[in-house]
DNA sequence: TAGAAAATGATAATCATTATCACCTCTGAC
DNA sequence: GTCAGAGGTGATAATGATTATCATTTTCTA
């Protein structure tokens, strides 16, 4: 479980579990979809005020060195971040009107991506792919 | 030819062909890969010194809008800018250790991203594409 | 429990991009 | 030709997300 995993890589490194930390993990896990850092920030200071917005961005990029979050970036010069599961991962679907999000997953583009890497000689290590689109509910 | 192309869409919206807007738009197309709007800034300059700043910048988002150019994003908080073919669309590989980029294009992927769409109610207008991973030179 | 190493919070600094604004340049009607 | 108005430009200030700094506090290990 992620809790574990972020423990395990703390103390891997000489790195500390403070409370700021395991709040601002508490509230990544229990977030759905993709967060910012400054959405996160307004959450978790609901819960500790004293809470500094420096330190959010600290922990979500810790959380990325950790390997249990992820960075997404849509274009729109934020940076978000989700759960990272390696069993389930995804890709997404934007409407450019009203900018809903959709996830999903293909395992055959996955194949062709490292069968492009390759051919190309590179190792593939990861990916970004996100589609734009108008939704159903834009189309009218 | 490009040049046609951006004659027609200013002349379209009222707006003017100008001597920064020649020079920026032949400087981008003698220019072969990504660029930004930064490096193309400094080659400008070289030509015409009394260029602003913020004329590259508004030009190359004009370009964009004029379907010319496409901006391209690595994830490092730099827009790009690359000759838009509609022929020859392509997506990106980028080692993470050197930086080297690769274009690459997959008709079956491009397929792939639109039945994707499809199945999730959305008309794909675009997408983006980039594969991290570590070139043959720097896998040592 | 002491003390080094790391973390925090407040705030200043960065850096790419955008907005503002005074001045310039073109074009077309008179 | 002159004038008016729309659009363009360049310099510079502003923005906004993120990062660096630094004095203070906390954590963990010996």
């Amino acid at each position: 479980m992620a809790e574990k995993a972020i423990i395990k890589y703390l103390s891997g490194k000489n790195l500390k579990l403070t409370p700021q930390r395991k709040l601002i993990l508490e509230v990544f896990l229990n977030q759905g979809g993709h967060v910012s850092s400054e959405e996160l920030y307004d959450i978790v200071k609901a819960r500790n005020p004293g809470i500094g917005q420096a330190t959010v961005y600290r922990t979500l990029k810790l959380f990325s060195e950790a390997g249990i979050a992820e960075e997404v970036r849509f274009g729109d010069g934020v940076s978000r971040y989700e759960r990272k599961d390696s069993q389930n991962h995804h890709d997404h679907i934007i409407c450019e009107k009203c900018f809903r999000q959709v996830e999903f997953s293909d395992p055959t583009i996955e194949d062709l991506q490292e069968k492009q890497a390759r051919k190309h000689g590179f190792d593939l290590i990861s990916h970004r792919m996100v589609l734009y689109g108008v939704c159903s509910d834009c189309r009218e």
